[in-house]
DNA sequence: ATTGATTGATTACATATGTAATACTTTATT
DNA sequence: AATAAAGTATTACATATGTAATCAATCAAT
């Protein structure tokens, strides 16, 4: 069973502004995304519709308006589309996609310490 | 200008059987994909086609029949693919999805040490 | 109470994608 | 040469997605 739904691109931004707070009315919604996105009110009363039939958020009557709130797990859907993603791109090896970007990304050298003081610590495990 | 199209799901199967080796004709491509997916020959030969209108490949008729070659580069596809991954999930930055998938992902200690060494050489830089 | 504004529900429409079937051409076979 | 087989091109159709507009219900203001 796939725990969480397919979350498309658009809808995944609605999905950010709910996981870093929430509930919101769809107001408070739209006012997030008006920042970096130029998307009509309308749009995005129709992507939260979306994903309250997808189950991946759901609301309760507050007051005179919904208030919207994730049911999904940012983490959950985190893993799951990394997880298609790398079975997509890397054939669901994790490994390779490492390599290939640790060499691609710059990263600043206190990037790299913290990534080797993790590495360090699973060593340990 | 995006240099690489949009391949979807199904279209990323076939460009990976173009990579691993072309030119292939269109049943070489299918038997290639026997292996591993149930899908029709007539839908094979559609995302052929579909890649084709993309400019991800293209073909050459050799003898009577058609062969056919990627002309995006796999490491480009990737690039790009990780990029938009990327930037939909983890707002574009790489380390969270290290720190993340480094704590989640059952790494052996001989990958540990691979990606240290890794790490150690981009210290360098 | 009626009217206008706001919110929520329903409908719209184009493009993308999965998944083929059918039609048309060219090659091979009798 | 006529027909069958194989390959290519065109068409099909449902679901997903981006991007709203319109309709209906509710709340607020006169």
């Amino acid at each position: 069973m796939s725990q969480v739904p397919q979350i498309s691109d658009a809808e995944w931004e609605v999905m950010k502004v709910l996981w870093s707070s929430s509930p919101r009315t769809a107001n408070e919604v739209v006012e997030a995304l008006e920042a970096h996105t130029d998307w009509n009110p309308k749009t995005i009363r129709t992507l939260l519709s979306r994903l309250v039939q997808k189950q991946a958020i759901s609301y309760s009557q507050e007051g005179k308006v919904y208030a919207y709130f994730p049911v999904v797990s940012e983490d959950e859907c985190v893993k799951s589309e990394t997880a298609s993603f790398l079975k997509r791109i890397y054939g669901g090896a994790f490994k390779p996609l490492l390599v290939n970007f640790l060499k691609e990304e710059k990263l600043s050298p206190e990037d790299i310490k913290e990534l080797k003081v993790i590495l360090d610590d699973k060593s340990k495990e």
